[in-house]
DNA sequence: CATGAATGAGAATTCATTCAT
DNA sequence: TATGAATGAATTCTCATTCAT
């Protein structure tokens, strides 16, 4: 029997991952300028060398986290096979999908936030982004269309101000869930609370779209 | 006779304000942690000392910041005057007022989010904060009754899921500008993009609300 | 009677100098990757943060150095009033100036090896050397012509080879000292050496310039 | 059969040439603080390991070089077979080698200003070196004894300071081009130049030598 | 012999804050 | 009240070198 090195196991690819990772926590909770990368590293189990040789520098290890985010929600939301089921039950998945994510995936919000304070200058550079959310636009049309046809949802309906607000009512809600625990003098946050929005929210879109 | 002094205008009130105004500026463009207190300094045309004379250190001029900023909002909304309005002319009125104070305010949606970020520390200090917001909700509560009666409005409907509700879409669509018209592949904030979200809120808000 | 306070004397101007006198004795001792910021602010007695208020970086902290360098060796040699000498004197008087001015300023010599290292990246911006130097090779001129006229030059010598010919004969032997003592197992900077070469160097000279 | 092994050739002998080669180049462009271990590997298609592998150490390396550089000038002018030319004819020859030397071997110059930058601690454990010049001396030392015999040198010339002279000339003009292009504000290194300055070189060391 | 991931010491630079005037 | 020089603690980033495979 030998004693275990306290070195790290040669594993790139999960020693990327794990900065990543780490840098992904780290940023949702910091911002930008306010995450450090010794912190990163060292919650990652890693190196600090090993960031600057996998991703450059600070900036980049953010630019990639903000990439890795914004394929992730896309990839989670199409496993849903929205594309085959009725109208007003894909609506409905969708309101309750974006309300789960996000409260699963609490820095999402973070990230998102932070990236526009930077005038999303690094997802800018992320062509792969864009191509991926034509598809979404594309299915939600998809979907209007078909209610349309069958004569329960409203004419008209621009994909993108709907997605953009199914989007928003549970974005909000829970981006600001500490500032408006205080205003409004209530946990927002509790299960009680988190039920109540969610079927406010429901109900919200369904009467938008439903003829 | 005397040389004229190069300082400044000794008006500490003056000072005061041009310091507290920098600094919202620069806390929203660039946040808590990547403020400089020189930036602030230098565009308030003022030395660096006087910010911590008047308060403190950076942390309690970001905390005075973001009150002054919960205080400003309701202060520009009280003067709409909406408790003389019609229930659905209030509605529309308080939608409109939403967009438009996040548009002419772009700060004030930076800053919630940097307070936010800092799971509203800073906010949590501020008890004049709680009680105007108080009345805010309580206002709400009255138009909507006033529309029950007459008919208008659904009846049940919490005030505060309203306001959040209207908080949100506005503020979603403004916030996230940046990662949005990247996404969306279009201006959000060209005249007519802005024309047609704000129509298009409206009519969510209206469908929420009335029967 | 108090204790003396640790905290450096509130002189800007002096606080300068000293950064400046210590980089220039460091930047020759090591070279521009070679030398470090934090032996520069040590012997300076400075604080290694104003060396970034006074001269932004490492880099125009350089340039700095070599731009007083230039303008420090044209400034000496005026001094010398050799206008109004006798050419064969004036001659003379330049080659025994450029010897005792490398040997009493050999950091002069590292600095100009240093920057061409960097392809004189760093002179490139300093006007005013370009402006310096002028007056130089014009004075060479007319020394030259008088020596002509009075018959005692050879017509048709190039100042800027002269010039750079007289420079060369120190310089190469001050700036090789090193080497050329191993290699030519003997001590190039003995006093007698010294003394040897430079009535070599003269010699060299006024059989060059001589008819 | 066996898949082809993407690894480098296993040739110590010419991975060994090509980190000597590379470590050349990199050491004359940024001098040995500046070079950077990793674009000497690189540039040799080599791994960082077979530096240390072969050289034990960055300085190590740098002192290889050094060797090398110092063998090589002496090696290439041993090829000129002086001892057999006139004394005139021998000491032009001299002139223009050198002159022709640096131009073709820029490193040269710079990696010989780094070395004294380095007090030449890397030459004095070279043994070699200093017997290579031993001879260089007496050959110059013969020659003018051959010229004085002829009647057509200068009695008493001492060969160093001759040695030492003609290098100087030609060595300041090529290793401060850079700085002596912007001083003097003309191109040093276009082909006229060159071509006056080698003339100027021949005739100043030809009036310095002749009786 | 060859590879390239991993490391730790250190270097440049930044920043909020304090102090002498 | 006002100024701006000075400070020290971090923070990002770099680099020669070593180790597992």
């Amino acid at each position: 029997m030998t004693i275990s090195s306290p070195r790290q196991k040669r594993d790139p690819e999960e020693t990327r991952k794990r900065i990543l990772n780490s840098a992904k926590k780290e940023f949702a909770l910091k911002g930008l300028a306010g995450a450090r990368v010794d912190t990163i590293a060292d919650r990652a189990k890693a190196n600090k060398r090993m960031i600057y040789h996998y991703f450059g520098n600070k900036e980049e290890l953010f630019q990639k986290v903000i990439e890795e985010a914004y394929l992730d929600i896309r990839s989670a939301e199409k496993k849903l096979n929205i594309v085959q089921l009725e109208p007003i039950e894909a609506i409905e998945t969708l309101v309750r999908f974006s309300w789960d994510y996000y409260l699963k995936n609490p820095e999402f919000l973070a990230l998102v936030n932070s990236e526009n304070l930077h005038r999303a200058r690094h997802l800018k550079k992320a062509q792969k982004i864009i191509e991926v959310h034509e598809g979404f636009v594309l299915m939600m049309k998809e979907i209007l269309n078909r209610g349309v046809k069958l004569g329960i949802f409203r004419d008209n309906i621009d994909p993108v101000q709907l997605v953009i607000t199914i989007a928003s009512i549970s974005y909000y809600y829970q981006t600001n869930r500490h500032t408006g625990s205080i205003i409004f003098q209530r946990d927002l946050m509790s299960p009680e609370a988190q039920a109540e929005r969610l079927d406010f929210n429901i109900d919200t879109i369904l009467r938008l779209v439903c003829s």
